[in-house]
DNA sequence: TCAAAAACTTATCCTAGGTTAATATAGATA
DNA sequence: TATCTATATTAACCTAGGATAAGTTTTTGA
């Protein structure tokens, strides 16, 4: 399957689009291939992209104050990624995205896409749906971040991230959780495993 | 000036009404009077309204697995508060709304929500819009309370709302802060005031 | 106007998680 | 195959913030 249809079939499970709907698409996403280790986007630079991973892992990732690096988001095959802040807000971005793997995405402009909103309707509802979803799991992440235990949100993320966790190195899980990798690391053998 | 017309002149700053739109919108906002304490929405119900307030303070909170209560949002007049968790996704809240202050609100229902996207057509793009902002703040409140101390957020916070800080008690500003009110009081002392 | 309740402070002791630094292990790449 | 570089672990010590338990002050409402 190419990466197109990757895209189609995904938001085929929401909306229902038309030959000319996906003609539309097809020519306004464009591909563009990551080597492990690249960068995306820059901190410092503006989001004027949407973008869908049809192939491989990223991860979007600020610099604290601290100087150090705290993952935001990672993203996989199938998963949309971007610093949604700078692209919302036309300022520029605090994080960085970088392919943890050689992959593969589809990125619109954002000026295309919002004449998109208007040639297709159903696609404004589509990323309303989808802005609503990132609300939502943002939220949880918030709850989580501020109510539970490392430990907590360390089992948390490896039953319902399993597949990320296997893919990523553990430091950087540390990050995304919050904790530092020696912590985690006194963590995991506590735990026994 | 009446509540509708609070609502009208917030929706106007960011997207055109005719008069037959704002007769609409009059028809389907409900207002509802609350009294300081008064709860609005509870925590297993499910938040089947969008609310919009014109007068007082309230506050969005959930209990922890430490069955303590944490909260997560104020409103004052001109804001909109829900537990959009709720809201979005048709499942029972985890969170309690709650009047600080004696309240005016006014309320759609989701129902009739989803009808005026189509009858107003803006009205879907607002809404949007909305979310996008709600994605945003939420977004550097989770940033801050990872990557600050709570020192730096009790000082972001008096800068950015210090009207919300002469409203609410003390203690609530801590547990929307993520401390204890004991150790805030100590923050406090330290900075001198 | 005066209890009672709500809010705030202080002090002591305690713990989750951080810091630093040294070592171990595993991939990569020449 | 040997060597670099990226990860992961361990251990000793440190600190921000929590828990508990008294107080004190302020607000409320009968």
């Amino acid at each position: 399957m190419n990466h197109i249809d990757k895209l189609v079939e995904h938001l085929r499970r929401k909306i229902k689009l038309t030959d000319r709907d996906i003609g539309l698409i097809s020519d306004s996403f464009k591909l563009k291939e990551l080597k492990k280790k690249e960068i995306l986007l820059f901190a410092g630079d503006r989001s004027t992209h949407m973008r869908f991973i049809t192939k491989g892992c990223l991860r979007s990732y600020y610099i604290g104050e601290d100087a150090k690096e705290h993952i935001q988001q990672f993203g996989i095959e199938d998963w949309w990624i971007n610093d949604l802040y700078s692209y919302i807000t036309d300022t520029v971005a605090k994080q960085f995205i970088q392919a943890v793997e050689d992959s593969y995405i589809l990125q619109i402009h954002k000026k295309r896409l919002n004449e998109l909103y208007v040639e297709i309707p159903l696609f404004e509802h589509f990323f309303r749906i989808k802005f609503e979803r990132a609300y939502v799991s943002l939220q949880e992440r918030t709850i989580n971040s501020m109510s539970k235990s490392a430990e907590e949100r360390y089992l948390e993320f490896r039953s319902k991230h399993r597949s990320i966790e296997q893919r990523v190195p553990q430091y950087m899980v540390a990050s995304y959780l919050g904790v530092t990798p020696e912590f985690l690391s006194k963590l995991r053998r506590k735990m026994g495993s």
